[in-house]
DNA sequence: CATTTTCGAGCA
DNA sequence: TTGCTCGAA
């Protein structure tokens, strides 16, 4: 259920940009000569065609729906192309377009406070940067973003007016004597500059809300698509929401909303305005009958939450109708293919974004193959996660096991079965949920990354050699919970109760590899390296204990090791299964961590290197001209380009000649990683000094997951970036000049 | 039991 | 904390 908030500002900037049928878009990008054509992303097609989840405009015109599957889209739109879905281990991965969508996001990010609200929408908190603009008296805006911002819909302007270019300009410029107007209007001219960045580093296009608060940013983002934005006045809000139909709000698209209309009568936002929060509270409750009322007026003090980040990684499949499993075997090698991919995303997670996840866990569906409909839910259940992709997959089994148990328990009914009475599996999906930023220090960026190569682990140590690096964690008792190892070519986590390590050889070995600095020893924190009180968590009385699923609910969860009388299955570590056992796999990654990490800079590199003179030129609606059926080539027509400008100098400038501001660096240059910081071995010196970066050098997606210490040092050392070279002049008048007819 | 696969929020 | 439901995309 919604939770009211109240507004804390009633002037903030927020803007909701949601991405054009994103999928299909991704596609297109791989796939240029799609581009214009009706299209559609389905996952699979064996069944009716496949299921749309993306269809691009040019196929809605035909009727293409979302929801359609294959076939009936044809029926439709004979010519649409049919995308799929890249399959790997047998199931649809998201893999790409997860990708993609974090290429936007580190655009996004760039202009304040972002939150990723899903695969391809964002919220970000434009407010600090749009006070600035007002304050500033020369904002480096191009002719470019000027014009796009001008395109916006800008919702309460009189729309039957033959003028409404004029309108909106109007609105715009310093007429509009509002000063919550000039916010938003700054606000839009962010997010036209934002929105250009995007289509010109990723070639994607986007739309956006831009409003006083999350809620009716999100409203109107949609309003105007593919490719516009649209604004929220304040003085628009109630002749938009009154007459809106009560389902179109988020979070009343479902029971609540259904609920309004059936037992309360409320069909449009307005109508909701006719109960007190009192009456409200009685039927929904306190919390959803504030958030109701509050709603009705288009008040809504959600904040924008600063996470980049996925909270968790899941990874399912369904088994519809007769591909329901059956067999105790089919469970386990899906349970292995999910759990194999998800193990992949989360040593992805641990290499760029330095977190770890704490728990696993399992997730099925089932029903019971009888005359009689009972579709019980098949329990979830929960574990510890231990890195390492088989360890995964038995805890997921474990865990299927511990549900499955539950749920035929009470029945005494045998699975599998394919009697009626028997039960069958329509779905899995495994989880990885409470991801953590590795331990930090408090103290030293330096040492925070140099802990990742000077500190040595267990399974070199045994070895006898240093060819990987390692990297321990700490629970909040300082304990080592994980180790975290990485030769270049495979990598896992290792768990102290699984190093058998003597106690001296590792404190000898930390002292001979830490920093002279602080004393020989760095401790957990500076950076969660060994020290000699940590390293004796790695003592005796811990070091050979198994100590698994120690933290499980229910006695119920049976032990990996121990025959299970249910399936007679015995389990004996095989030498590959030992080599899992400290977490890593030979036979797996071909490509580096590093590689990949390269690989995917380059790339993202190479698509944004545009010339200057490219860049220039660019516009949304060049873009499209380039992509339209009737050019062939993508050509920019010169004689179009100076169209309007000398009505568009006028706005939120304070002369023409400030139009001609160039050479101000972009806020785009990225480093790889941090992890690749992390991995260049340096010595302290030549680290410290590599950490003199300009602002716009590190990529402020992997910036904002940076533990909080770790970003404030980062600030600190970061030089100040010089302005540019703009005459100065004062207050927010220079912004707002009157338009040429007043 | 043919939309699939994700994700997050809130509740008990 | 875990397990579950709801909502959304």
């Amino acid at each position: 259920m919604p939770v009211s908030r109240p507004e804390t500002s009633d002037s903030r900037v927020i803007a909701h940009v949601d991405m054009d049928c994103f999928y299909v878009q991704v596609e297109q990008r791989k796939l240029p000569h799609l581009r214009s054509l009706p299209t559609a992303v389905v996952q699979y097609n064996d069944w009716k065609g496949g299921g749309l989840i993306a269809v691009s405009y040019e196929a809605r015109k035909f009727g293409v729906e979302r929801s359609m599957r294959g076939d009936e889209a044809k029926e439709v739109c004979p010519d649409i192309q049919l995308v799929q879905v890249p399959v790997g281990r047998g199931k649809a991965d998201l893999t790409i377009y997860r990708n993609a969508g974090s290429e936007v996001v580190s655009i996004l990010s760039t202009k304040g406070r972002c939150e990723r609200a899903s695969i391809d929408e964002v919220y970000l908190d434009l407010t600090e940067a749009a006070q600035a603009m007002l304050v500033d008296s020369s904002p480096e805006i191009s002719e470019t973003v000027r014009e796009e911002a001008l395109k916006s819909h800008v919702l309460g302007l009189d729309l039957d007016s033959i003028n409404i270019r004029e309108k909106v300009r109007n609105w715009f410029g310093v007429n509009n004597t509002d000063h919550r107007d000039k916010l938003l209007a700054c606000g839009a001219l962010l997010i036209a500059e934002l929105r250009m960045k995007v289509l010109e580093e990723t070639e994607f296009t986007c739309s956006a809300g831009i409003a006083h608060n999350k809620m009716l940013a999100k409203l109107v983002s949609g309003m105007n698509k593919p490719a516009q934005q649209t604004v929220v006045p304040f003085s628009s809000v109630k002749k938009l929401l009154d007459p809106l139909p009560i389902k179109k709000m988020k979070h009343l698209g479902g029971k609540l909303g259904t609920s309004l209309q059936i037992d309360l009568g409320v069909n449009t936002v307005g109508d909701l305005l006719k109960y007190s929060e009192a009456k409200l509270q009685e039927y929904y409750g306190t919390n959803t009958g504030t958030w109701l009322w509050n709603t009705a007026r288009g008040i809504n003090g959600e904040e924008v939450q600063g996470r980049v980040l996925t909270k968790s990684h899941g990874s399912g499949k369904t088994f519809p109708g007769s591909r329901a499993l059956r067999k105790m075997d089919a469970v386990e090698k899906w349970l292995k293919e999910l759990s194999a991919e998800l193990s992949d995303r989360l040593q992805a997670d641990l290499e760029q974004n330095k977190r770890l996840a704490k728990t696993l866990t399992l997730h099925a569906n089932a029903f019971q193959v009888s005359d009689s409909d009972s579709v019980r839910k098949f329990p979830s259940k929960s574990c510890p996660l231990r890195y390492g992709v088989s360890k995964i997959q038995e805890d997921a089994f474990m865990l299927f096991q511990a549900g499955l148990r539950e749920y035929i328990g009470p029945f005494k009914v045998k699975f599998p079965s394919t009697q009626p009475g028997g039960w069958r599996i329509t779905g899995l999906s495994v989880i990885a949920s409470k991801l953590e930023a590795i331990p930090s220090g408090t103290r030293s960026i330096t040492n925070y990354f140099n802990s990742l190569d000077h500190n040595c682990c267990p399974l070199d140590m045994l070895n006898d050699k240093c060819t990987h690096e390692a990297h321990s964690f700490q629970n909040e008792k300082g304990e080592a919970t994980h180790w975290y190892l990485s030769d270049g070519d495979c990598s896992g986590i290792l768990e102290p109760e699984k190093c058998v390590v003597d106690v001296e050889h590792v404190e000898e070995y930390s002292m001979r590899n830490s920093s002279q600095e602080n004393g020989g020893v760095l401790d957990h924190e500076n950076g969660g390296v060994l020290n000699q009180e940590n390293g004796g968590v790695l003592n005796k009385e811990e070091n050979s204990h198994e100590v698994q699923f120690r933290q499980y609910p229910n006695s119920s969860m049976p032990s990996p090791n121990q025959p299970n009388d249910d399936l007679g299955k015995e389990k004996t570590l095989s030498s590959s299964e030992c080599q899992n056992y400290l977490g890593l796999d030979q036979t797996k990654a071909k490509t580096s961590p590093m590689e990949k990490e390269l690989a995917c800079t380059m790339e993202s590199k190479g698509r944004s290197t545009k010339s200057p003179k490219d860049k220039e030129m660019y516009s949304i609606e060049r873009y499209f001209q380039k992509w339209s059926p009737c050019t062939s080539k993508p050509e920019y027509p010169k004689n179009i380009l100076e169209s309007n400008t000398s009505s568009g100098s006028q706005l939120l400038s304070s002369s023409p000649s400030e139009l001609k501001m160039e050479g101000v660096p972009h806020d785009n240059l990225r480093i790889g990683s941090v992890s690749e910081m992390g991995r260049h071995g340096l010595g302290l010196d030549e680290q410290s000094s590599m950490w003199s970066y300009e602002a716009g050098e590190i990529d402020p997606v992997i910036f904002n997951e940076l533990p909080v210490e770790i970003q404030n040092e980062l600030r600190a050392s970061i030089r100040p970036r010089k302005r540019a070279n703009i005459c100065r002049k004062d207050s927010i008048d220079h912004y707002f000049l009157p338009s040429k007819g007043s």
